[in-house]
DNA sequence: TCTCGTTCTTGGACAGCGTTACATGATCTC
DNA sequence: GAGATCATGTAACGCTGTCCAAGAACGAGA
């Protein structure tokens, strides 16, 4: 008898080892041993089916500790924990944002943000702008990183910044030059991370506009 | 006779106006009364024609020209123009996303925010740095804001965080029901977007961190 | 023990998708 | 007019999600 959770775990398995494409109904069937009639059943629809896998796995997440000294730095380390973890199973980041369910994988993570926030004497709707804030700009690095790595060639920002025919003499050689080459990616979401964090939470709290 | 032209407005009249999702080989066949190999006679691949159809949506974008008074208002300026046209075109934008061809659509406004950055001072690997993050926030957001009007209510940001079981205690009674509630997302975009163009583009250029 | 009803599983189908091999007609060139 | 190139159509292959009707297992009541 193949129960929910076996179904859920072997596609969450299949998801991480063989990528988020990997997981179709005859597919997980075939690894269960089993009809594909036998998901519909137990689990439901596609749609569920992938609902539940990237719940499954946003509740296995375990809650690691928040680190840092103020209040500020812990929400910076959440904010970093959610691009850590989400980069670490990205197959499965894949899977939600192609569902629109990168909410539910995040979203032990995201409440301990705003436990965070709190903290830091940001509640109530300020809080929830703040959360939206900073996961709209994670969400945003985590699509350019995610992407990077399956995009063809020709598509890479890189490429397509690099041949401007009609639109040389504007731009700066230099700028031309850097614009053809990748950036670094982690280090640039650090730097902005630090600014929209610090608009929010600033180190010096008299300048807290949500205040 | 279809020429390739053809085929590639047809297909965009079509993303516009049914969705991204109705952009089949076979759908637009049929919208041109022809065969489906006459597309990949004259287009190609899905691949092709979805990168093609990208391309020219990002090109017949017209060159809106760029406000402001200071070098930093005009970079904002046009983070907020990518924004809004991809707004305008969610549908593109949404297919483009899916494709892994953001880049593409927004390529003439990106390299705009290239020629802006240059005329504030920030130019080479900086130029490029700055423009990742600012593009990577707007897309962030653009994210949220089109995922929100497809994805089920129970997918939902808000009610996904909404229904805590054993997380109750930790959270200020305000803040939880603010996170039940929709955010003002323009609202939060466009303070993100000041305090993340504001670390770049100080309006005290003594303090930019980039120069 | 036999039978009934629920739970579980299955095989086989349907419609749709992207894609291709092959054949056909049209058009232009020499 | 013959041949080559261009343009299109027909029909299939393999894949996808989904569903229906039929069967198998199993637990309880007579």
């Amino acid at each position: 008898m193949a129960t929910c959770d076996e179904i859920l775990d072997r596609a969450l398995a299949l998801v991480e080892a063989e990528g988020a494409e990997a997981l179709t109904m005859r597919r997980l069937a075939g690894e269960l041993g089993v009809a594909t009639t036998t998901i519909y059943w137990h689990v439901g629809n596609r749609d569920d089916l992938v609902t539940a896998v990237v719940r499954r796995h946003g509740e296995q997440r375990a809650r690691t500790p928040v680190n840092g000294a103020t209040a500020r730095d812990r929400v910076l380390d959440v904010a970093r924990l959610i691009w850590r973890t989400s980069l670490e199973h990205r197959e499965v980041t894949r899977l939600a944002a192609a569902h629109g369910a990168s909410t539910l994988q995040a979203r032990e993570l995201e409440l301990a943000m705003a436990r965070e926030l709190q903290t830091a004497g940001v509640v109530g709707t300020a809080a929830r702008d703040a959360m939206r804030a900073i996961t709209a700009c994670v969400g945003g690095f985590l699509v350019v990183a995610l992407r990077n790595d399956q995009t063809p060639e020709a598509l890479r920002r890189t490429t397509v910044l690099a041949d401007h025919n009609a639109d040389d003499g504007d731009l700066n050689p230099a700028t031309r030059a850097a614009l053809a080459e990748p950036a670094d990616l982690p280090a640039v979401f650090e730097s902005t991370l630090q600014a929209v964090v610090e608009s929010i939470v600033p180190a010096d709290l008299s300048a807290n506009a949500y205040l």
